[in-house]
Parts: structure tokens; sequence; C-alpha cells
DNA sequence: CGGGGGGATGCTAGCATCCCCCCGGTGCTCTAGT
């Protein structure tokens, strides 16, 4: 029997298989194409990216191929209170028990239980994998397959937030790199790659459902004055019916906001990382309880809440990019029925933003970093580098994640730190790690411009984004953004036959920008996302001698 | 990057203007003390 068949019979078998599995131990009685496929490719030990709408059924996708392969389920989860929801839903199902392995209860325990067999599924944050014992733990029950959940903190936080982020995808290599899933809800293309790179997954599937939310509607408003704006806000929140969500940019602007819709008679609460953990807990069950109108948000509010029926959300202040953005409308009207997401925009509060994005490794600290290790022929332990250079220890992360990608420092299987044989030198190496950090902050930077273009275009919304997440849009006009309806939109981009040279998605060349890809093209201009400095829109009449197709 | 608060100045005794300084978002973990 030639392979081809063989391989086509075991892709039929899966198929039923995993059917069998997810009615008899979860109770599904479907599974949606997309589920169904990124499943067999795991099945057939083949790494997956799965971009695919909250609610959509994500977690099953790991869930039902780990129950038919051998070995626990490793799942990497960004949030404790996530970790608890999904531990809490398959102990509910017939799923070979599940266990969060966590500082909120002993560490050790949770190890035992897996290694033990006791359970199928192990939950863990990116800290606790830093830790080379537990990772040494886990490799010794060789882990069936690997699922990193809200796989776009990868991009979003591994640079500085959670620096640990960058480094799963040494976790994956010394685990075995069994069959990986990356989810996520939105990530853009390049976001996509930067997940891809940063995993280390192998000519990974990348399956992209569900993108298009028809049913939620678009709208922008303008205003000069910020206290316009915030009463135009509020005034919109208060009398609107239905479940609703505010999005701020600041701790204080959550309070106020509320308070203010609290004195107009709604029910109002704020959410921000200052608040207690009691009180955080309190709003997010009369969230799902569906006990208050208006939660007034910082971007701690997200993940894992799950009401399908929110009919808008509004931001008071612009995030820091499309995809942020995305992410946060996409909360509403979850049920398919309609729903708004309304911008109330000041130009001047995008300064915030860039505030937050311009930090900047510190030089000085990435040459300290270099020559000391270099200076310690052997290796060094990260803890006592960080006492003596007086650094915490995230930051220290920060600054050796930047310098392992110079090739000047390699990490040890037990997290000491080692000068790579044949590096750069520490000045080279510093100056290149510094480099690498300027880049990345030239393409936050970009995606700051790109959530301004979202506010100021005057083309369709919705093509606007789909075409910013390289979603071909081919409608005319959506008839659901605020341009679209009141007949702002310009022409619709030219059609196929008539391309010119720059179609969207084309690989071209730029003379100081370096590669790019063709994002979207509107009549007069293109916006090319550029990996050296990302999102730049240019106008066709003067791109003639520095853009090149590839 | 932009907004807000506080203090000093400035022109004429209370109020305007200026400048400077500070602040601003996401969570994990480990430890010490109740």
């Amino acid at each position: 029997m030639g392979l081809w068949t063989r391989l086509r019979g075991r892709f039929g078998r899966h198929g039923r298989r995993l059917r069998a599995t997810a009615r008899e131990r979860f109770g599904w009685q479907t599974l949606r194409p997309g589920q169904q496929e990124a499943m067999e490719h795991l099945l057939r030990g083949r790494d997956v990216l799965l971009v695919m709408p909250t609610g959509g059924g994500k977690s099953a996708v790991y869930q039902v191929p780990a129950l038919l392969l051998d070995g626990p389920a490793i799942v990497v989860s960004p949030l404790i209170a996530l970790q608890r929801d999904q531990v809490a839903g398959l102990l509910r199902a017939d799923a070979g028990g599940a266990v969060a392995v966590n500082s909120t209860s002993s560490v050790e325990a949770g190890l035992e239980k897996v290694t033990a067999g006791d359970a199928a599924f192990v939950f863990l944050s990116p800290e606790q994998l830093a830790k080379p014992d537990v990772v040494e733990r886990l490799a010794q029950v060789r882990p069936s397959l690997i699922a990193i959940d809200e796989a776009h903190c990868v991009s979003s936080w591994g640079h500085d937030f959670r620096p640990d982020y960058l480094r799963l995808g040494k976790v994956i290599e010394r685990l075995g790199h069994p069959p990986v899933v990356a989810l996520t809800a939105t990530a853009a293309p390049n976001v996509r790659e930067e997940i891809v790179r940063s995993l280390g997954l192998t000519r990974p599937a990348t399956l992209v459902r569900g993108f298009d939310r028809p049913n939620l509607s678009l709208e922008v408003r303008r205003f000069a004055r910020e206290e316009d704006k915030r009463r135009a806000l509020v005034e919109y929140a208060a009398s609107r019916e239905g479940l609703g969500l505010v999005y701020v940019a600041t701790r204080k602007a959550a309070e106020e906001y509320a308070a203010e819709l609290a004195g107009r008679g709604r029910r109002a609460e704020p959410y921000h990382a200052g608040m207690r953990g009691a009180a955080r807990t309190r709003v997010h069950e009369l969230f799902t309880a569906g006990e208050v109108d208006t939660v007034v948000a910082t971007s701690a509010f997200g993940m894992g809440i799950d009401r399908p029926d929110v009919r808008y959300v509004l931001h008071a202040a612009p995030p820091e990019s499309p995809d942020a953005y995305y992410q946060e409308i996409g909360r509403a009207g979850r049920d398919g029925q309609p729903a708004s997401a309304v911008l109330f925009y000041r130009q001047e509060d995008l300064g915030l933003r860039r505030f937050f994005t311009g930090g900047r490794a510190d030089a000085e600290a990435l040459l300290r970093v270099a020559t000391l290790v270099r200076e310690h022929a052997g290796t060094v332990p990260a803890g006592e580098l960080a006492e003596l250079l007086k650094l915490s220890t995230s930051h220290l992360s920060r600054l050796v994640n930047l310098l392992e990608r110079a090739g000047a420092l390699t990490v040890t299987g037990t997290g000491d730190l080692r000068y790579a044989p044949g590096g750069p030198e520490p000045e080279r190496a510093a100056a290149r790690a510094a480099e690498l950090d300027e880049t990345r902050r030239r393409v936050d930077d970009s995606r700051i411009d790109m959530m301004r273009g979202y506010a100021e275009t005057r083309g369709c919304r919705r093509r606007f984004l789909l075409a910013y997440f390289g979603e071909p849009y081919a409608a005319a006009s959506c008839g659901a953004c605020d341009t679209c309806e009141n007949g702002d939109a310009p022409e619709p981009p030219p059609p196929a036959r008539d391309r010119g040279e720059f179609p969207v998605q084309a690989k071209v060349t730029h003379k100081l920008w370096g590669q790019g890809t063709v994002m979207s093209r509107e009549h007069d201009r293109i916006t090319v996302l550029f990996d050296s400095v990302g999102y730049k829109t240019l106008s066709l009449a003067v791109v003639g001698d520095v853009l090149r197709p590839l």
C-alpha cells in the first residue's frame, strides 16, 4: 500500500474518531469545519495556528485530540482566572482530569497529580514554564500536545510586560516539540508571523475563520474638546438599552465614567487592575449574570468574559492598535444580533498610547549585561546577575531576550546565562540588540498610526479593518459603518483586472524600508506592511522610484 | 505625548498666565507578616 493511501486512510478515520470523542466525552453533537480540520492536523502531528473569534470553539480544538493521544496536554494560559475556568469546565466533562499549576496553590502538588497520571490537561502560565525544574518534570511525562491560549500575548506582552512569553519556543523544544496549537481571536499577518517565529512552529497549518462580523456596526465620532467627547459618550451609554462595555485609557477615567453613569441612574461599574481582587471578581460576576448595564474598564477587562448579548462597546480613547481594537469590539454581538462599536475619538488621545510604546531598552544596561556575562567565563545564574546589576528579574529577562536574538547570549537548560561561543563583541551585540528593540518600537508606533487611520478614514471602516488583517473584502460598501451610511465612503478600489503594479498581498521592496507586503489599496494610495518599520501608507503618484515589486 | 496641579510671576491686591513637574496599562511570582 502506498504512503498516500495510508495517509488518506488515517485521515478519514481521524474524522470519525474525533466526532465520536467530541460527542461521547464532551457532549458536542457536531464539529465545525475549522475545528475538525485543526484537530486532524494535530492528530497527524502538525503544528497549527488557529485564528477564530471567541465563542467559536477554540478550546475544543486541543481538548478533543488530547484525549486521543498519549500523555497529558500542556495548556499555556495568561491568567490564573482563565486557568481556573478551563479546569472547572473540563472537570464537568469526562475528560480525564485537569489541573492548574500556579502560585495560588502548591505547585508541587499540582505536578505530582500530573506525574501520577491524574490529569489529562495541565494549565500553566509562561512564568511557571520559565522554571527549569517545572519544564523538566513535564518533559518526563511526555506531553501529547501543547496549546498556547491567547497566543497574541506572545507579541503584545512578550517584549516588555511579560518577557517569559518569548521563552516559550525554548520550552516547546525542551518538551520534545509535540504538536503545538496557537490559539487567538485576532492577529494581523505580522503578529501571526511573530507568533509562529517566536514559538518555533514548524510549517504550521494556519486556519483563519469567522473574521468579518457583519452584525457589528462601526462608527467613529470625532471631537475637539475632551469635555464634549465625555458628555457625548455618557449620553450614548445612558440612553442605550442592553448590556454594554466602555473602554477607557486610565483607571481614573474608569472610576469617573462609571460614577457619572451611575449618577444618570445606570447600573455601571468600573473595572481596572488597581482594584482589589474581590472587587474585580464582583464586577466580573455581575457582568456574567447580566446584573449590570455597563462595565467601564481599562484593557484589564476582557479575556475570559463570555456573554453573547453585549449590545455595544464604546471607546473613550483609542487602544494601541487595530488588533486590540478588534479584539475589544469583538466582545459585542456574539449572539449574532445587531451590536454597535463606537469610537469617541480625539487625536490627542493617541498621545498616551505613544507614551506607552515609547519605552526603549536601556542601551547601557544591555552593554553591562553582555560584558558581565562574557567576562564570567562559563555560566551565570540569572538571579545573581539581576541582583548584581540591581535589575528586576523581568527587566533582566527583557534585556536577555534581546541579547539572545542579537546572537550574544544563550540561556542554558537550567536557566543560566552563557556568552554564545563565537558570538559578537559585547559592544556590537548591545548595539544590535538596541536596534532590534528600536525596530519593534517603530512597528508598534505604526500600529498606532493605523489606529489613527481607522479613526480618520473617509472610506468604509470595515474594509479598512479587514484589509489591516489581510482579509479581502469584495463588497463595495458594507452598509453598516458610519462612512458607508452617510455616503462619505469614496469609490471602491479598482476591479481586480486593473490592479496595477502593486496588488494586495504583493511582496514589494522599498529603497529605505526594505521588504514589505501590500495590505490594502485605495484608488490613489496603498498601505504596505514593512518588516523594519511597520505600516506605511504611500501615495501611488509619488511612489515611483522608491517602491518596486519583489 | 498630553493633561492636570502647583507654585511663581506679572500687573496692579485679586486674577490671569506661564512654566515645571508628574503621571499614565496590561499579571505573574515569591516573601513576610497576620
